[in-house]
DNA sequence: CTGAAAGCGCTTACAG
DNA sequence: CTGAAAGCGCTTACAG
């Protein structure tokens, strides 16, 4: 069944009675090419189902078109929204971008990595894997490829970077909480070789120090970034003797997981306890009760990431300007009402 | 800053003090080269900076290496979960499989597809948009691309599919619903535009049958399969002048929401309507309340899927096995105790 | 507007 | 075990 042979430039030429270079032309829509030559030469393209070699082309023209999105954990819905955010402006370029999938490995992602480059890569850009050292992208900028990160910086590189604002983020949900009239509170969940653990942690820090909570009130747990992780938080915190009565989340999964945690001891989330979560998800609203969660524009995100490694492909450079995306608070239902009782209700939302 | 010139095997050689011959030889591991001329070329390998071309590698070979999973919707953990599944197959086959999302777009998938055959794909696995025509595959089969279906099934094709058993889940389900005691039973969400919607219809309705359940009595209610698509049957179910006592869902996500909405409505999930879900996610565990759903091995499906594909590779062929896979049912809290007052208590699980 | 020729970076027989 | 030569399917000056 399948047509053994593949039809190339030259089959067209014969069947069309031209040369192949007139082919290629009409192929790359040169404007040099008579209407009816190139009309007669794409019929000949149907018949002998021809399907165009890019790689081919790319090695004569020593440069490709393909992009690649590298990404951390696509299991994830909130990389998995951005993502779609990406492609969805690499799509209207006129690109499929590849994505790959590095499962929060950096030995996957060195694999990942050396691949696409072997594939040559216009561009890349990446939401680095946890744990990935500076020299990982030794090799993509000594050879020129432009590469922008998204969601994760490294700790010291010059690679252009789009994070949404988390120290920000942190901050406005902390003096929420605070506003509440809450006065002993939990960072929940994340682990400090994240650089964007300690963006939100800072954040947090920072409105408390704002608000006059003492340092002895702000209880910091590590922990898992996903449900479970916040299922183990909550209950290592409600075992103190002076719990906390309200959480900022590292995320929102860990947030889910402390909604979850809460519910199974009979407690009501919001009114028992606080707990605002961060990245604002999908779900985030679907939930019961539905998360108060910092929004931080996830597809918007993408698609900046997308637009600075086009520009940087098409000026031929290796350097952008970091991007810091803006967020904000979304308020529902999981910090329920103020707490009147500890005579703060006036506060507001500062911030 | 960037080594402007790529080095080439040609460079290699040079620097090693061989031909270019020699340099390839080693490049493919070749045992024809004397161990120390290896060492001395791959000491000049790394002193050049050289990376592999594997356009021009395929381009000679007449074929590639890679092969592309495309995806109908990433965005969905379920989809994602299963190209985690076949991503590790390929890996450890030492392959960088390519991920395209479609977005459930079949004119996006013709993109994807066009773009993967111009880089010369090895071979495919892919999860059809909704709505893709028959002859959407066609410009592939014809070119001899070895290509498998997972998950859903295009009506008429010859292309391998691997699916879970659909209808036999969806029995499943149902009888459990009906041993649970429930004599009036829904079918949420899902469009008759899927073949899978079919399948698991046909299980509902087949063990409606076999237990007795009168045609009155089994209420069919197309819906988006989504959370929201959940909420909306579960409305348009309870307003019914005799509603039903318990839904089988298309999906998880359908559960969910059905869930979401009877919550909102102050009803209890399992003591005053019973759902089942269909795919067992992972959140499906960790719901308020833990959902029984039908497991379908998602992961394990992509892996079959993949090795397929890679099988088909190897032996250069077209065709192959379909694969249906093992189903089975796990039982959590969303359908409550045994409804006794119905008298059928002892009825147990059938099937 | 179209044709003949060179060359992109590799691999593959074929000699030696 | 290693070298010289041809060729994979395109594009790109260069003539005409």
């Amino acid at each position: 069944m399948a047509s053994r042979a593949k039809a190339t430039i030259l089959d067209i030429a014969r069947e069309a009675g031209v040369s192949k270079s007139t082919v290629s032309l009409v192929l790359q829509g040169s404007r040099l090419i008579r209407p009816e030559t190139a009309l007669k030469v794409r019929k000949a393209i149907e018949d002998v189902g021809y399907v165009y070699n890019r790689g081919a082309a790319n090695l004569r023209k020593a440069h490709s078109n393909v992009i690649g999105m590298v990404i951390n954990d696509l299991t994830n819905p909130f990389f998995a929204e951005m993502a779609v955010g990406m492609e969805r402006v690499f799509q209207s370029a006129g690109i499929v971008p590849f994505i790959a999938n590095t499962a929060e490995s950096p030995v996957r992602q060195e694999e990942v990595l050396k691949s696409l480059m072997e594939q040559g890569v216009a561009g890349l850009v990446v939401s680095p894997a946890r744990g990935t050292t500076p020299g990982a992208f030794r090799r993509l900028e000594t050879a020129g490829v432009p590469v922008v990160f998204v969601m994760r910086r490294l700790p010291e590189s010059r690679i252009p970077v789009i994070t949404p604002d988390n120290h920000r983020g942190a901050y406005l949900a902390t003096a929420h909480l605070i506003g509440k009239g809450h006065r002993r509170l939990a960072f929940f969940g994340g682990s400090s070789d994240l650089v964007v653990y300690h963006e939100r942690l800072g954040g947090f820090r920072a409105a408390c120090e704002a608000f006059g909570i003492a340092p002895a009130d702000r209880l910091v747990f590590e922990g898992e970034t996903s449900r479970k992780g916040g299922i183990a938080c909550l209950e290592t915190a409600l075992a103190m003797a002076a719990p906390p009565t309200a959480a900022l989340c590292f995320n929102d999964a860990v947030a889910f997981g402390v909604l979850l945690a809460l519910r199974k001891r009979g407690l009501e989330p919001g009114a028992d306890f606080a707990v605002v979560g961060f990245d604002d998800v999908a779900e985030a609203e679907h939930y019961m009760p539905a998360l108060t969660s910092v929004a931080v524009n996830t597809a918007g995100l993408g698609e900046r990431a997308a637009h600075v490694v086009l520009k940087m492909i098409q000026s031929r450079t290796t350097r952008a300007e970091d991007h810091i995306g803006a967020v904000n608070l979304v308020v529902r239902e999981s910090c329920g009402p103020d707490r009147k009782e500890h005579g703060c209700a006036g506060m507001g939302d500062a911030a």
